[in-house]
RNA sequence: CGGGGUGUAGCGCAGCCUGGUAGCGCGCUACGUUCGGGACGUAGAGGUCGUGGGUUCGAAUCCCGCCACCCCGACCA
C-alpha cells in the first residue's frame, strides 16, 4: 500500500499539513494566509456549529449579527484592547478602483478616499458595545445575550491552515449583566459550555482554568480557557471565556438604571470559539493512516463498500443493502453506501480511512452466502465478521463506543503526557514532553523570564488546582499552588 | 517581520551546475481483463516551466525584482 501521508514521527507539522489535504478538509488559497475550507472539512465545521449553537441556545442565547467593519475611532476607546489588535489590523481606506491611465490595469482611485477608515472586525466588542449602548436603558433591558457567528481577520505573521489564518469563522458572545456576580456566572457557565462541547462532541479532554494577567484577552479583567493537548504534546487553547467587568461599558457609555434607581454601568463578558476547534480535533485523534473522526462529528459515520465481480451480485448485495441504509437513515446514523465502480474495494478503504469515517461495512458473495458482513471500527484499525440480522443496535452500540474510545485514548495520552515538577532542571528536560504542573510564585517577571528560557508559558491556572504550599521552580518563592505549563501553538 | 528552503501537467518529482525538440511516476480518457486492503495490459489526452523584467541568435536553465508556500525564530485565537 501506497503510503497517503507522512509519519507524525518523521515530521509532525508536515503530517499535519498533508493530512488537511489528503483527506479533503482544506487547502490554502491564492489570498497569504487565508484557507478555502473545502466540503468535507466544512461539513464537520457545520456539524460543530449545529451542537455549539443549541447549547448556546439552551443557555438563552439569541443569534444576531453585527457589521465587518469598524470605524477606526472605535477601536480606540477601550486603551488596553487596541493595543492588543492594532498591531494585526486590515484596513479598508478607499472605496473605489478606476482603470489606470496606462492601461495596465485597475487601481485604487485616489479621489475616493474614506472620511474615516474603517477597520476588518478583528473581533466585535467595540461595535457591539456601541451598538447596546442604544439597547440598554434599564435593568429590565438586562442580561441581553446574544451571539453571533462571523468570520474575523488578524493579520498575523506566520499563519498555519485552521490554527491560526488570518481570515478565520468563529462564533463570538457578547454579553451584559446588572451585577458583576452574574457577568462572572455568564463566563464560567460559557467556560462549562464549551468545556463540554470539547469532551462530549470532539472528544477531546480540556483542563479548564483561568489565563494570568499577561495572557488575558485584551480589554478583560479575566480571561477563562480551556486547554487541549495535542499528540506532540503541545497546547492548544480551544476556546475563551472573559469577564470585561465594566471596561468596554465606561469606553462606549453603556449606562442603566438599576433598581434602586441608581445610574450604573453594566457588566460584560465575551466568549469565543473558531475555526481554530477543527484543528484541535485533527491533532487530537488521527494517526499515520490519516483522519480519525469521533462519530458525532463525522459526517459520513458509516460507509458501506460491496465487493463484487459481476453485475448480478452486486445486485444481490444492493438489494441486502439498501434497506439497511434506510433502516441506519431512520435510527439516526449518517451512512454512505459506495457502490460506485469507479475505484476497487481495496482502494475505498484506504480512501475512507483517510477521511476518518468511524464504521465501514463490507459485504461480499461469502457474506451473501452465511448472511455475515464484515465490520471494521478505525480507530481501532480492527474489523470482525458479524451477522447481518440486529446490525443497526451493533452499529449504534457501536458508534457510542468509538465516541469514547477515542475520548479514553486522548485523556490517556494526556496523562501519560503531564509531569509535575519540583525543580527547574526537571522542567527543561520534561517540557519537550509535554504539560508541566509546577509551582510559580504569581509574578509576571517569572512568567516572562521562564517563557524566555523554555519557550513554555503557562497555559492556565487550573480550576481543579489543589491547594499546595511549595515554592516556585524558577525563583524559589512561596507558591500556593500548581499551574499549567506548556508550549503551545 | 528576520534566517533558510521550495515553486516544471491535477498530485509527487527529474531536468537547471555546463543555455539548443519539456520528461518520469501516480492520476485522467477509451477498451479489455480484474475486484475480500490503494489491480493489470494496450492506446491516448494533458504544460504561459510561480510571476514581471534583463542578458543572449536562442532561457525551465544565467542575472534582478515581486508573489506564494514550507521549516526555524519574534508576535498571536
Amino acid at each position: 500500500m501506497a503510503k497517503a501521508i507522512p509519519s507524525r514521527s518523521e515530521n509532525y507539522s508536515e503530517w499535519y499539513n498533508e493530512l488537511i489535504k489528503k483527506a479533503d478538509l482544506a487547502e490554502n488559497s491564492a489570498v497569504r494566509g487565508c484557507m478555502v475550507i473545502k466540503p468535507y472539512g466544512y461539513s464537520i465545521w457545520e456539524k460543530m456549529q449545529r451542537a455549539l449553537d443549541d447549547m448556546f441556545k439552551e443557555t438563552g442565547h439569541t443569534n444576531a449579527y453585527f457589521p465587518l467593519f469598524i470605524p477606526k475611532s472605535y477601536l480606540s476607546k477601550e486603551a488596553s484592547h487596541v493595543e492588543g489588535f492594532a498591531k494585526e489590523c486590515a484596513v479598508v481606506t478607499h472605496y473605489r478602483l478606476k482603470n489606470a491611465e496606462d492601461g495596465s490595469g485597475v487601481i485604487v482611485d485616489p479621489e475616493a478616499k474614506l472620511e474615516e477608515e474603517l477597520i476588518v472586525r478583528p473581533t466585535s466588542e467595540t461595535v457591539i458595545w456601541s451598538t447596546y449602548k442604544n439597547w440598554i436603558q434599564s435593568y429590565r433591558d438586562l442580561p441581553l445575550l446574544i451571539n453571533q457567528w462571523a468570520n474575523v481577520v488578524r493579520w498575523e505573521m506566520r499563519t498555519r491552515i485552521f490554527l491560526r489564518t488570518a481570515e478565520f469563522l468563529w462564533q463570538e458572545g457578547h454579553t451584559a449583566h446588572a451585577t458583576a456576580d452574574e457577568a462572572q456566572g455568564e463566563t464560567r457557565q460559557m467556560l462549562d459550555v464549551y468545556a463540554r462541547f470539547a469532551e462530549e462532541w470532539m472528544a477531546v479532554p480540556v483542563i479548564k482554568g483561568a489565563k494570568t494577567p499577561n495572557e488575558r484577552f485584551a480589554g478583560a479583567e479575566d480571561t477563562l480557557c480551556i486547554e487541549a493537548m495535542m499528540q506532540d504534546g503541545k497546547a492548544l487553547q480551544a476556546g475563551t471565556s472573559h469577564f470585561l467587568g465594566q471596561n468596554f461599558a465606561k469606553a462606549f457609555d453603556v449606562q442603566f438604571l438599576n433598581k434602586q434607581n441608581q445610574l450604573d454601568y453594566v457588566w460584560g463578558t465575551s466568549w469565543g470559539v473558531s475555526t481554530r476547534l477543527m484543528g484541535a480535533l485533527i491533532m487530537a485523534h488521527s494517526d499515520d493512516d490519516g483522519l480519525v473522526l469521533p462519530p458525532k462529528l463525522a459526517p459520513i459515520q458509516v460507509v458501506i463498500v460491496p465487493i463484487y465481480r459481476t453485475e448480478e451480485q452486486l445486485e444481490q448485495i444492493s438489494a441486502k443493502i439498501k434497506p439497511l441504509v434506510q433502516e441506519l437513515r431512520k435510527a439516526g446514523v449518517s451512512v454512505k453506501y459506495d457502490d460506485s465502480d469507479a475505484n476497487k474495494p481495496g482502494w475505498k478503504f484506504a480512501e475512507y480511512e483517510l477521511r476518518g469515517v468511524p464504521v465501514r461495512l463490507a459485504m461480499g458473495g461469502r457474506d451473501l452466502e452465511n448472511g455475515t458482513v464484515e465490520i471494521a471500527r478505525r480507530d481501532l484499525k480492527s474489523k470482525e465478521t458479524v451477522p447481518f440480522e440486529g446490525l443497526t443496535e451493533r452499529i449504534k452500540a457501536l458508534l457510542e463506543d468509538i465516541q469514547q474510545t477515542i475520548y479514553n485514548k486522548a485523556k490517556a495520552f494526556r496523562e501519560e503526557h503531564t509531569f509535575t515538577v519540583d525543580t527547574f532542571e526537571e522542567f527543561q528536560t520534561q517540557i519537550e514532553n509535554g504539560f508541566l504542573l509546577a509551582h510559580w510564585d504569581g509574578t509576571s517577571e517569572t512568567e516572562e523570564a521562564i517563557k524566555e528560557a523554555t519557550k513554555a508559558t503557562i497555559r492556565c491556572i487550573p480550576f481543579d488546582q489543589q491547594p499546595e504550599e511549595g515554592v516556585c521552580v524558577y525563583s524559589g518563592k512561596p507558591s500556593k499552588g500548581r499551574v499549567v505549563f506548556a508550549r503551545a501553538y
